[in-house]
RNA sequence: GCCGGAGUAGCUCAGCGGUAGAGCAGCGCACUCGUAAUGCGCAGGCCGUCGGUUCGAAUCCGAUCUCCGGCUCCA
């Protein structure tokens, strides 16, 4: 007998050549329907596979990140299985499962059209039907590029040949479609009980632009209908806050034909930015900060001499003065060196710390704007601190504060990634192998869990990148800390030492927001426009039931305004319901009903957005409470 | 930039060779109303732009711009 060990520590004997399958159904029958793979001593299986010895084994289903591969990937083998038989002569590239679904890349003579699409769904609904058996089966080197050579698979053949001498290669087989695949799947096409199809775009053989470009069919698939639905409706609901659809009916921002990339900011959307800017300066004055301004504008020498000619120049745009070359910049770090170079500096100074709200353009490839996430010119909540090398931990300590404070305002998740030296970039192996580890140093003096990402730094440095998580657990890229050693050199940047010579400075470069307009399109989205109300572009909004409440409804938002509130009167000739949902729908924070009682007792009728009626307060009360609330940053 | 899709009234969309439509929003009038849409009326469009086919184009064809979904890239 064998002996298996659970991942509960539990211990059950088994005949050999017992498959995992029959040994979840006799654990229990729930797990024998529920388990999709295993692992056999850590190592990732099918259920098929029969034990031979003693061994631990752990089942995983769809609860688990290797189920959910598992089961994705299955479905990717389903739709291919679905293309081949439709369209023949479609080449198989690659098809893996992905966060939320699956793709499956093919090189087609025609690209799919929504049709197509729905056809495919039909069938591969159908192999499910089949529930046709996924059998592996390991084969020799020879045989897979035979296989692949005379099924005329010219992207499975390229895999294989790649593969590094003595590899595994197998086969999984549903009726008559084979493919490579290291697996693990799932027993068989019967498991994927519900299905769907959600797009058709095109990608490169391998992400590289200058090969072919495939088409890629992207779906998603789960063990039950409703899970499914369930995952329709929370894209539903990404679509709902979309900060795009919010922005346009909050009237915050547009998009115009006339500048593509190049945001339009409404007086409501100042509003938002004018906050979030006043917070922000008053958080870096209380820090040591001080604020300067740079010209967007400067001198093409300049950016030669500061490297982003040689490594940024494709994303910069350029204008001519007077028959001299200048450049509109994309980073603000030339600017602040400016600043700090104008004089000479002590150490006694040191660090300083200069913070510009710099608004820099980028030339981004066009197909890849989207709404305020992405745009071609943005404004940068930068900073960059000269310091001497001894005060890098500290100052890079003290900005992982300042981003996790300010994140906590708005009550975002986040990760933290360091990312090392890029492939195109300046400077020794010394120089980035220091500052590297001084970043390093500094998280885990914080104690901060990281994620590693090689070869994604700036050009200039390594760097740390906060990445924002939303309500839909989506992640963005905001803050970032980057250690430069070679601006510095660049420019000869001194400051004069104890010893009365000169010294080379550290330069750190930061953002907190990263870009304010990236920021406002995730703070939308992830309030659903029901901003908190120190932020909210109007907080209270003003009801009068009928015309003869209306001169009471000026007094209140007269001293509404005088305390500083942004308040509006709904004066329109309208019922008390439609001027709520209207308010409702502008997701104002506040609402202030008025008729003959309020009138009567000098008071004012709250209605706040979430909540609902709260009932009457004098107007000082409500106001008193209001004001906390903004104070507080309350969300 | 590349692949696919889409551009019709402020917004959401119908119309898909024969005189441009609806709902909402807007404006006017009536109603004076108590916590998410009162009724009636009016106005509003060179059907993204340019070119072609046709007796006739929103509709068919081509180019171009913008947007959407991806690829690649990034704050």
């Amino acid at each position: 007998m064998i002996r298996v060990t659970l991942a509960d520590g539990t211990v059950r004997e088994y005949p050999p050549g017992t498959t995992l399958g029959q040994v979840a159904r006799d654990i229990n029958p729930r797990l024998g329907r529920e388990a999709l793979v295993a692992a056999v001593n850590g190592k990732l299986v099918d259920l098929s596979y029969g034990l031979g010895e003693d061994a631990e084994v752990r089942f995983y289903t769809f609860e688990d990140e290797e189920g959910r591969d598992a089961f994705r990937h299955s479905a990717a083998h389903v739709l291919a299985q679905a293309v081949k038989r439709l369209f023949p002569e479609a080449k198989l590239a690659i098809g893996p499962a992905i966060e939320g679904g699956f793709y499956y890349d093919f090189d087609v003579p025609r690209p799919f059209t929504p049709e197509d699409l729905e056809k495919i769904e039909r069938e591969m609904e159908a192999i499910v039907k089949e529930d046709l058996p996924i059998v592996r089966r390991e084969v020799s080197r020879q045989e897979a590029l035979e296989f692949f050579a005379a099924r005329g698979e010219p992207y499975k053949v390229e895999l294989i040949r790649e593969l590094p001498e003595g590899a595994v290669i197998s086969f999984y087989q549903q009726g008559e479609f084979v493919d490579l695949c290291t697996g693990p799947h799932v027993p068989s096409t019967g498991r994927i009980k519900a299905l769907k199809l959600t797009s058709v775009a095109g990608a490169y053989w391998r992400g590289d632009e200058r090969n072919k470009m495939l088409q890629r069919i992207y779906g998603t698939a789960f063990p039950k209908k409703s899970q499914l639905e369930e995952h329709l409706a929370r894209l539903e609901e990404a679509k709902r806050r979309d900060h795009r659809r919010l922005g346009a009916e909050l009237d915050l921002f547009s998009l115009q034909e006339e500048g593509p990339g190049f945001p339009f900011f409404h007086p409501k959307g100042m509003v938002l930015r004018n906050q979030l800017e006043q917070f922000w300066r008053e958080e870096h004055y209380k820090r040591g900060y001080q604020e300067i301004r740079t010209p967007v504008i400067l001198n093409r020498a300049l950016w030669e001499r500061s490297g982003h000619w040689d490594h940024y120049r494709e994303n910069m745009y350029f204008t001519q003065i007077d028959g001299v070359d200048y450049a509109i910049k994309p980073m603000n770090c030339p600017g602040a060196i400016l600043v700090y170079k104008n004089r000479l500096h002590s150490y006694r100074e040191l660090p300083i710390r200069l913070a510009e709200l710099g608004l820099v353009h980028r030339h981004e490839l066009s197909g890849v704007l989207h709404g305020l996430l992405r745009v071609r010119c943005f404004t940068q909540d930068d900073a960059h601190i000269f310091m001497l090398p001894s005060q890098i931990k500290e100052e890079v300590i003290g900005v992982i504060d300042l981003v996790d404070h300010f994140y906590k305002v708005f009550g975002f998740n986040y990760k933290v990634e360091l990312s090392t030296r890029p492939e195109k970039s300046m400077g020794s192996d010394e120089i980035w192998e220091v500052a590297t580890r001084a970043l390093q140093e500094a998280l885990e003096a914080k104690g901060m869990p990281y994620k590693v990402n090689e070869g994604e730094g700036a050009f200039y440095g390594p760097k740390i990148d906060f990445h924002l998580e939303d309500c839909l657990g989506r992640t963005w890229q905001c803050g970032t800390i980057q250690l430069d050693f070679l601006m510095p050199e660049k420019f000869d940047l001194v400051y004069i030492g104890e010893d009365g010579a000169k010294h080379r400075p550290v330069m750190l470069h930061r953002v907190v927001f990263g870009s304010i307009e990236r920021f406002i399109g995730i703070l939308t989205e992830h309030f659903a426009g029901a901003f908190p109300t120190w932020l909210a572009p109007v907080q209270v909004k003003v009801l009068p039931i009928a015309d003869r409440h209306m001169e009471y409804a000026r007094r209140v938002l007269e001293r509404l305004e005088a305390e500083g509130i942004r308040a509006e009167l709904d004066a329109r000739n309208e019922k008390v319901n439609y001027k709520i949902r209207e308010a409702q729908v502008q997701k104002i924070p506040y609402m202030l009903v008025i008729g003959d009682r309020e009138v009567q007792e000098s008071t004012v009728a709250v209605r706040h957005r979430a909540k609902g009626d709260q009932g009457s307060f004098t107007l000082e009360e409500f106001l008193g409470r209001l004001k906390e609330e903004i104070a507080r940053k309350a969300f």
